[in-house]
DNA sequence: TCAACACTTCGCTGCAGACCGCAGTGTTCT
DNA sequence: AGAACACTGCGGTCTGCAGCGAAGTGTTGA
């Protein structure tokens, strides 16, 4: 008794169909009952027993809207602590290569509210290696130039309580890319001006994001990425059965 | 498949008696297995199948010295992912304001390497409010005085990419305070100077720390904290059976 | 009004694992 | 050498729960 209920969460991400769940849900969209349970390779009534249990842990919120019910993290400091959990190696840190040779993970995907994957931890090194960006104290901070008009970034006056660029380490590249605000507005203005997209018809569900040819031209002027997008670009059209 | 496996750390805290355990640890030290069974109200057979899968998970480590095992979390990580968890508020925050009222977490107390729990917080806003220590980005950034020499801290001369004194969200209060290696610093030099001590006599295990009365001529004069501390200490007699 | 659909509830089976008693191994101290 | 001690391994019981099929409720559209 009397001690923190890790196990309330714990109980709630300890089964391999809700982190699957969980893990379609980190993009922070919305999701039905029957596009999870698709996810997750179980049975619509299954998903609803889950489901009905990661609500109660306070981890995800139900809305329901017409015949259907819509699921998503009922927060940012979810999708934080979950990060910073997936982040912790688990004994054998091999199943993080062979995640990614298995091209299961989008390289480029959004995590909650802004971007992840390799394209992410290249864009904020890049901000940083031209001297946009610089990292003190455990936190982000911009300089002022065009390039942030060029990203959508309206930066703030005067910093804040809340972090404005808060660091996320990505859990496939164990490096740094930016989140808060400031992740949220330039995932906002690489879909807004078509940088990237979802692709809902290919694969089953769209997870990940595409980056389009004006988007490669983007980042390539504005922020010189160029040789590192071929090697983040390489489609994985593996397959396995 | 091909998702984080947040499953494998989630199975491992999804058990009451691994995370009483987990608590325990969260001090920082080290406990042998029947101290930890003692701790979670189990026989240490059933302690060992429990710390070997927390051992498998990566969460923590077992150092075998003479006929005695030590076990500690594994890193600071650890203790920051497991932090950032707790402050998750799961469903009904009520639980929260049983357990302090309850007494069964010490208010003063150490979190892996560093303070926590009221007084934690009470020191930071003090040095904040004083000028000493300023946030910015997510980052504690502190300005130069005799301040920090008499809390035992050594400033670094200039921000390296390591946080020098990371904010670290208390679960119990929701509010800030220093960890990293300035929160390090400022727990041993509690320490050294007889500020704190760990009431390893009174009830069954050591949890928690006490302000002695050195303390608290220092933490008055040093950062004016004196109200607070009154209702800090009010040691909780109440022992429920 | 009826069919299609999304989701939920119920009842059931099967498996994982938490827990302990008992016995065994290795270490320390007398 | 022998006793005390810390821990581990094994077998057993019992609870919890993931999973599905079948049936029920509420919503949408023809």
């Amino acid at each position: 008794m009397a001690t923190p209920r890790f196990d309330i969460i714990g109980q709630a991400i300890s089964d391999a169909s809700r982190t699957r769940m969980l893990c379609e849900l980190m993009e922070g969209r919305s999701f039905t009952n029957k596009e999870l349970a698709g996810a997750a390779g179980i049975t619509p009534q299954t998903a609803t027993a889950h489901l009905r249990l990661l609500q109660h842990a306070g981890l995800v919120i139900a809305e329901k809207r017409g015949r259907c019910v819509y699921h998503r993290l009922s927060g940012p400091d979810v999708a934080q602590a979950l990060e910073q959990l997936a982040a912790i190696a688990p004994a054998d840190s091999l199943y993080r290569a062979q995640r990614r040779k298995a091209g299961g993970l989008a390289q480029v995907r959004s995590c909650y509210d802004h971007l992840a994957g390799p394209l992410a931890v290249a864009m904020t090194e890049a901000l940083m290696s031209r001297g946009h960006l610089r990292e003190k104290n455990g936190g982000f901070i911009p300089h002022a130039g065009p390039v942030w008009a060029q990203l959508g970034v309206d930066l703030p006056e005067r910093a804040g309580r809340a972090p404005f660029a808060r660091p996320c380490m990505d859990w496939t590249e164990r490096r740094l890319h930016i989140a808060g605000p400031m992740g949220r507005q330039i995932l906002t203005r690489a879909l807004d001006a078509g940088w990237l997209h979802r692709p809902l018809h290919g694969s089953m569900r769209g997870r990940g994001l595409e980056v389009t040819p004006s988007g490669q031209r983007a980042l390539h002027d504005i922020l010189g990425i160029g040789a590192q997008l071929d090697q983040i670009i390489v489609s994985p059209k593996r397959e396995e059965a």
